[in-house]
DNA sequence: ACGTGATCCTGGAAGC
DNA sequence: TGCTTCCAGGATCACG
């Protein structure tokens, strides 16, 4: 379930592999993802991978002509292997380098994407999204001025990518937990005050994923590929029924816009 | 403009 | 044991 910090201990994987090196070919064993992926996808074979990036949830390879666009969806992964690795099932798209590596593509619930944008282009996917949650543009300022007269339930709210990008259910609920906000509580009666701390609760929570996330690094290109699931200790999310590690009452269970939230009734409200 | 809920897909878990 | 049902997740879209 790659949330911001997975996409971006990937991206930090598998750069290293890619970037400076040479694509000889291009194969799509399936196109349907998320959103058919496009034949001009072919015309990444003979470029050269200047840089990988990521915005919200989504790696950017950069090349001359134009940029590939992936999204992991909710089960979509990224290995860089040799060539003599054999395919497993959902191995959907290959990169080729010249260097003999391969970036495979796998996806069982396809919810993933693999798109393209041409140099001079603006695909649709990334130009409504709302400012990254690790930048300064994320303040206290931008979000008390978008939040203001919205009845939308918080939680939802910071979920929403055209509000901020990269805060997934996980870390919704933790941050909610850690700023002490009720999560159903309507966006635009939240205070000030509590907006400045929830801003710098989803900051540390995701920091933290992602300084976790990296100390797999060095594992990453092992065994499976698998850059592993976050040692993070979770307070409240999957922790329905137990009891508050800070005040001993009871995790609250509810669905909020069809997602599973978790709270604590005292440390919440 | 805003808010709600359905939808895509598959594998694993839970229920009967 | 084997079947069915439910659930997870991000992002978009259709609706009121």
């Amino acid at each position: 379930m790659p949330e911001l910090p997975e996409v971006e201990v990937t991206r930090l994987g598998i750069a290293p592999h890619i970037e400076g090196q040479t694509i000889n070919k291009v194969i799509v064993r399936d196109k349907r993802l998320r959103w058919p992926v496009p034949d001009e996808v072919q015309l990444l074979e003979g470029q050269v991978v200047e840089a990988v990036t990521r915005r919200a949830k989504y790696l950017l390879l950069q090349c001359p002509v134009g940029t590939a666009i992936l999204h992991l969806g909710m089960s979509g992964k990224l290995r860089v292997i040799d060539s003599s690795v054999e395919r497993i099932k959902h191995d959907h798209v290959d990169i080729e380098f010249a260097n003999g590596k391969i970036l495979r593509f796998n996806d069982p619930r396809r919810f993933g994407a693999f798109l393209w944008q041409a140099s001079n282009a603006q695909l649709s996917q990334l130009a409504t999204l709302g400012p990254e949650p690790l930048t300064d543009e994320f303040n206290v300022d931008y979000l008390v001025a978008k939040a203001k007269g919205r009845q939308i339930a918080i939680k939802t709210f910071i979920m929403d990518n055209h509000v901020v990008v990269g805060v997934g259910n996980i870390y919704a609920n933790e941050s909610l937990f850690f700023a002490g906000i009720h999560p159903k509580t309507a966006a635009g009666k939240v205070s000030k005050a509590r907006l400045t701390r929830l801003v710098e609760e989803i900051k540390t929570v995701l920091a933290k994923a992602i300084e976790q996330g990296g100390t797999t690094l060095k594992d990453f290109m092992k065994a499976d590929g698998n850059p592993g699931y976050f040692a993070q200790e979770l307070m409240v999310y999957g922790r329905g029924g137990e009891h508050c590690q800070v005040c001993a009452a009871e995790l609250k269970e509810m669905k909020i816009g069809q997602r599973a939230t978790v709270y604590c009734p005292e440390c919440q409200r």
